[in-house]
DNA sequence: GGAACTTATAAACATATGTTATAGTTTGGA
DNA sequence: TCCAAACTATAACATATGTTTATAAGTTCC
């Protein structure tokens, strides 16, 4: 509860959604990790890839994309620092998306046998991660209903609030200002939108003064009228701390 | 290979996934099953719940739902007989979402804290429930591509081809007939579409030869239309065997 | 065996969102 | 520092899908 959020931002990242033990958090912080840096769109691993390894973001953002028959592109998630995006890979031998950064992102990665390793030798290691990837479960759910079920204003509210809540729980939110430098199309992709509805709609959510931009730099003048056009309820975030309710 | 199918759901289901060692089938088969019936509509467990057990789908259909701030309804899965729709809620503390059956549905309750033991002193059990819950979330990523990026009459082929190649795979579909007593309403709710838009869409399917409905029962007379036009591909749905590309 | 309800079909009309095209604006690399 | 490429902003127009309403066809249940 005091305790210093740790300069683990897996570590970190984790403790927003599960209480790690002391010797939980010694096992994670050494569990060997390969840095590696890519520059966006520069594909980290791609639908029909079998990895060996998964990996944790350590700064940047990256989405899992998918392509349909006809080319159209769909974000189904985005991945802060401390996220895994394709721990799923664990237990998946094909990938059935592609991961790719939207700015330079700097991840590690962990062998898959490594982490099989010291999931059959500490349960508590395994449900904190199997926990992870049903958190992310829940958000594809909540993405499943914003897109089939909120319309374009309501929708980008809801995309906004979640990363803004996400960020903020990682200490990624600078100034109440949210750093998303995700282009108008890549919003639409996320969204299931056209890039000119997602700009007419980003247009009304600043005329309704519920954003301000500059740049890519996403501030949510009004987090309250925000969370309302949203219909945004933070639970299936899975976090701890209620800590989602904070004011931005 | 040329092992017959289990008579228990539950081990039919996790081997079309996952190959299990006889001692693995062993253990599953002595889970111990509090069995209940519902009846269509009857929520078996609410958003907002805290389960203290999960369950195995016996016989039946269930959607997980979830109702938007203004009362739209969104569907966000099926589950079908060896499912257990709320695997994930072994590690999440409230439900966030609704499991509403679509039909007469006999579940299999398990305690939570019988599967926690079993997983602990497990590993081999813990990655084929671990696994499983990883295809839920795989399932719910095309969703959203599915509702995001196709069009309504792709869409519905979808649902359909991923429907049939999961009842398929556990053995419920007899005489190339799949039972899916599913109003239109829900079918909407499941796709983001009205229930005269799905409507139209059948009707489309249908005068296009690619499927045919009596009451609720649905035979797709040309599956590979339906296949190519649903954009499907059975990869998401990462089954052991290549089954799926099987004649129905 | 029919009343009461739910579900499916249908048509006419409304609208949120998509498409295409063009002109500014920003950005990042040479 | 500047240029080319990428991105954002707007407008005009097109259309897939939603809404409303009505009726027909099934179901369920007393």
């Amino acid at each position: 509860m005091a305790q210093a959020p740790s300069s683990n931002i897996l570590i970190r990242k984790l403790q927003t959604i599960s209480e790690l033990a002391p010797s939980d958090i010694a096992l994670l912080g050494n569990i060997s990790i390969q840095e590696k840096e890519y520059h966006a769109n520069e594909d980290i691993l791609r639908e029909g890839d079998k990895p060996t390894l998964s990996f944790v973001v350590l700064d940047g953002l990256i989405g899992s994309t998918k392509l349909t028959g006809d080319g159209k592109r769909q974000i189904s998630s985005f991945f802060v620092p401390g996220d895994i995006p394709d721990l799923h890979g664990l237990h998946l031998s094909v990938m059935d998306s592609t991961f790719t950064p939207f700015m330079p992102t700097r991840v590690g990665f962990m062998r898959h046998d490594a982490l099989h390793d010291i999931c059959d030798q500490h349960p508590s290691i395994t449900r904190v991660f199997w926990r992870s990837t049903v958190i992310d479960a829940a958000i594809y759910r909540e993405w499943v209903t914003n897109v089939g079920r909120r319309d374009a204003y309501a929708r980008m509210a809801h995309l906004l609030c979640e990363l803004i809540v996400r960020l903020h729980s990682v200490g990624r939110i600078e100034d109440r200002v949210a750093h998303l430098p995700i282009t108008q199309a890549a919003l639409g992709d996320a969204l299931g939108l056209s890039t000119v509805h997602v700009n007419r709609v980003l247009q009304e959510l600043r005329r309704d003064g519920l954003i301000s931009t500059v740049g890519s730099r996403f501030h949510a003048t009004d987090w309250a009228g925000l969370v309302r056009a949203a219909d945004f309820d933070s639970t299936y975030l899975h976090q701890r701390a209620a800590q989602t309710g904070a004011d931005f």
